[in-house]
DNA sequence: CGCTTTTATGCAACCGTTTGCATAATTTAA
DNA sequence: TTAAATTATGCAAACGGTTGCATAAAAGCG
């Protein structure tokens, strides 16, 4: 059909006097070939500008070199998520450097009883899997525990947790990080504005939170703990609220920059100054964070390290039949910024 | 090697009792097959729980069913990059209903006297490529046309702007959308603080720029036009800057939202009340368009659309033979924020 | 120096589909 | 009623690599 007359193997043996079976072990480098030999071939190429048929080699040997990239159906912001992207970056780094693919797909439809994934691996267009926490639900694990297919969750997974491999960012070190931080700036009296209850880095935050705090022999205030949507509005509400309290916290962790700027917007027209009397810390480091009026300090998390990770534990599983299963946690570091300089150092 | 034991189309053809090429057909829904021969197959297909191994369809018939799509190798922020990621989010989607994968590729590396690029090609990885203008290089064009491989640009490219198929954002009319909103809000005098002036996207803004304040019968007061980096420093700069001028502006047209941002900061440091005493647009809405203080008007591009019409555009060249060139420009449109309600309706 | 071991290469089957051509079965035309 | 046209299906050769097995040549050994 789709010809454009190209060069096959077969031509590269024939110019170079050989067998097909010998060119194919120059191209992959397999057993002896005698150094005469392999240089023939080698030229032979050169002069035919010959280039292995990566379809023909893919058929042969059985293998996709793909891996499926499982997107939240439902998140149809999934593609200006800061944090989706970054990490597709890594993986999509590391997959390269393997001779992999990656192929997207969205984890949502089903048809005829066949999830769009099951289909792709039934169909063998992927060798491995990747996913996002939110989308391995337990059917779709069983599924893949069942067909002995090789994957990597994206987020520490409620389900199978021990039995499958994933890699996040230690949000609880990240917790402690935050609490730390503020300690050490000399703020007292932290709150903590937190997205989803739900999510588990959200409690892994909050335990980070939990335990800094009582290593530092400091005591929790429960109200100081409040949970909200992560946008700026909620932000804004949330601290003219807290600043009700007979006591006010003198420092604020928030879990995302949006409801950061929503807390800084509140406390200029409360006429709050931050730092000075109120410290601003948030999760995740946004190219609006440095430009948000003062800096905000954050806690960077390595979203580009965990796709890495992701990538190069799935190609490992690819490659060898039984691997043990691996948890990897991304450490998290602070990026000091004007909101936390409470001495003005 | 790597077995699984899986059905082959073989075993579904003895199932049903036919031959492995009616099945083909069944599959292909391809020439005539009776009614009854179709059902039995389709029924034997069920019972084995068949599904056609893509490698070997893929093989047979000569195409990797992939689009390639080229980064930009200098810019590591290409997947924080929200304009990027957007249009990708449209070429999934269209790829993905078409039964096309999506393979990204590093446009830059070269090994050998041959690209990353052109190897993809060579090596039948992929079918067709959609490249970001600023990786359109003339080899690189040259090199498509010579090997009459399927191709679409993505932005206004600077050569072979004729001869090649391309989409892009219809930033003229941007630029003319952007200066009749202040017009018809009140404003007057109004600035462009542009990017780099290199960009035939910047180009094309400031004519649609000029070209509307002509039909408006407004004079085109080059002072008023500044290029400069696309920070929030440069936008803080830049207004400070021009407020020196006897006849300063009314309003400002940003060519970037971080670049408003600092603009609004100057504002607000130098006691400019926005929208009264100064309107503020800016080029893209990202997020935190809406949570600037006030909220910012923009000028929204539609990236998405840019990404399927790309797609679909380069399908459709993948399945002809030959098809004529097509250049495709996506409107833009206003959202109107409180930045530049100068009558405060 | 003959025998075993090692090294280098060739032969041919195989991977699972697709498809041109041949043929059998059925319908149409005259 | 028979030849021609149409419809439905099968046969087998591709597609371009990879790889187990066989074998020839070279090296090592006693």
């Amino acid at each position: 059909m789709k010809s454009k007359s190209n060069v096959t193997i077969k031509d590269v043996a024939k110019r170079a006097g050989v067998a097909t079976s010998t060119v194919s072990r120059v191209i992959n480098n397999k057993s002896l070939i005698s150094e005469e030999t392999k240089e023939k071939i080698i030229e032979a190429m050169r002069e035919l500008n010959y280039f292995p048929n990566s379809l023909a080699r893919n058929f042969a040997n059985g293998n996709a070199c793909a891996i499926g990239l499982v997107i939240d159906a439902n998140d149809n912001n999934t593609f200006s998520n800061v944090f989706f992207n970054k990490s597709v970056f890594g993986i999509e780094t590391v997959a390269q450097n393997n001779g992999y693919n990656i192929l997207i797909t969205n984890g949502g439809e089903e048809k005829n009883g066949v999830t769009s994934v099951e289909k792709l691996i039934l169909e063998r267009k992927i060798d491995g899997l990747i996913l996002p926490s939110v989308m391995a639900k337990k059917k779709l694990i069983k599924k893949l525990f069942e067909l002995d297919f090789p994957f990597v969750i994206l987020g520490e997974p409620e389900n199978f947790k021990l039995e499958s491999s994933w890699v996040d960012i230690n949000n609880t070190q990240g917790g402690e990080l935050a609490v730390n931080h503020l300690i050490q700036k000399g703020y007292k009296r932290i709150a903590f504005f937190s997205g989803n209850p739900k999510a588990i880095f959200s409690q892994n935050r909050l335990k980070g939170y939990r335990q800094a705090l009582a290593s530092a022999g400091l005591s929790v205030d429960e109200k100081y703990i409040v949970y909200c949507e992560e946008t700026p509005a909620a932000g804004y509400n949330l601290l003219k609220e807290i600043f009700k309290m007979p006591q006010p916290p003198d420092a604020v962790i928030c879990s995302d920059n949006i409801m950061a700027f929503g807390v800084l917007r509140a406390a200029g027209e409360m006429g709050l100054l931050v730092p000075k009397e109120l410290g601003v810390l948030s999760f995740d480091n946004y190219p609006i964070a440095e430009y948000t009026n003062p800096p905000l300090t954050v806690v960077d998390v390595d979203t580009y390290s965990l796709g890495e990770q992701a990538a190069s534990i799935l190609i490992k599983k690819i490659g060898h039949e039984k691997e043990v299963n691996q948890q990897t946690l991304i450490s998290t570091s602070i990026i000091a910024r004007e909101s936390t300089n409470l001495k003005g150092e």
